[in-house]
DNA sequence: CCTACCGATCGGTAGG
DNA sequence: CCTACCGATCGGTAGG
């Protein structure tokens, strides 16, 4: 089990002793053990899924009594939306920071593209992160209101692949219709947790590689050559 | 509901009665029964996944008491694999006309791939089609046995896909390595169940089209330039 | 956060 | 395939 996430966590996690909070009335501790029970639910909701998931499964994951993650959250289906939104949460940091690494604007498209998928991948398949492979496939389990937030915040990570891809299809280097290469892109990408295993052949740069080569086709690497290279660029 | 299923059905369904069959003794009725409920617990398994599905739910939905499936099922989970194997030989049986229809050997490869994707594509989105579904997204349910055999369903699947990439790996077409290649396309194809709406603009036509340009990119519909364009015809 | 508990539901079965 | 039923489990809560 890690404990290396960052889901989300309100900046309080270096000065506490370790070992079992103090119960000093005044304490709420709404920090480590609200934690505990998040990241337990993460992993057993992406292992077994959520129905087959009993609360109590996730009380003994994070050491506690069946009752007590009903102390932290009000009920299982809002455990279940505190880790989707954690999830995406993640994920849109994770790809704010490639964007600003080298989307910078009007850098080439396809180095734009490889920042994305590359940030995707990381998020997706990287080690102790349950969270958003749970809302790739769990969302059905959701209640409407809750799956429109999650569907919110999707369509907000998204929306910085459309740029890009537009970018890509203006010179030619993308052919397939952006709207449908789009969805197949991330299709294709978001399958890998089903079957990627680091241990098994390929890393995640060998991933990458081969998502990009497979999208972008012959001529994707160096090139400057095509007409319209530069647009406005809105910045 | 759609009563226009084939999975896997024993060729005994023409000169019957309608209405509920009848009950003289010698009768077993291993037909139109067994098949209701297949068909509901492929559409509500679909719907709602297997663990949040009740046999009650099922037996409902196929006009039945809650017991009844158990006639026709040893258990639940024994239900489930019905519904995925039976998925996986529509699959297979697709597969293998799509594979005649255009792929008769050393046709192009390009052309091969194509007949490939309609035929997934054709599994995957047609009507009452929930079967392939099921079986993508609830094998996690499933237990250890069942699941190998499954696996060994979709490895036979598979298998097809890879003389085809390896021919247009070759050619120049796919630059990708084909084994990262087979896995990302699929999941791509794959993925579409979760976004597809034949109501919501474009057809499973414009799919095809669209993950043909995506994968193969410029240079695929017309040409035959490559050099080493035959290869010993394996028939 | 634990103790003790409730009402509801679920997969499955006997016996016809 | 129906009737009637069982044992087990589950989400959730009161009350501290």
């Amino acid at each position: 089990m890690n404990n290396r996430f960052d889901t989300s966590a309100p900046d309080s996690e270096a000065k506490r002793p370790r070992g079992r909070p103090r119960k000093t009335v005044d304490e709420r501790d709404d920090g480590n053990r609200r934690q505990a029970v998040l990241a337990a639910a993460a992993q057993l909701f992406r292992q077994k899924g959520f129905s087959a998931t009993t609360t109590r499964d996730i009380a003994a994951a994070a050491g506690m009594q069946s009752g007590s993650p009903f102390y932290h959250f009000k009920s299982k289906e809002a455990l279940l939306f505190a880790v989707m939104e954690a999830g995406m949460h993640t994920a849109l940091a994770r790809q704010a920071a490639a964007v600003q690494a080298h989307g910078h604007a009007n850098a080439p498209a396809d180095q734009q593209l490889r920042q994305l998928v590359q940030a995707h991948f990381d998020v997706l398949l990287g080690p102790g992160n349950d969270f958003v492979p749970v809302m790739l496939y769990e969302s059905r389990s959701l209640p409407q209101r809750e799956r429109k937030l999650v569907a919110q915040l999707i369509s907000q990570y998204e929306a910085l692949w459309v740029p890009v891809l537009n970018g890509l299809h203006a010179s030619g280097q993308l052919r397939a219709p952006v709207g449908l290469s789009r969805l197949l892109m991330l299709g294709a990408l978001n399958w890998s947790v089903q079957w990627f295993d680091p241990q098994k052949g390929s890393s995640v740069n060998d991933l990458v590689d081969a998502a990009m080569a497979l999208f972008l086709g012959p001529s994707a690497t160096t090139h400057t050559l095509s007409g319209d290279a530069a647009r406005p660029s809105t910045e």
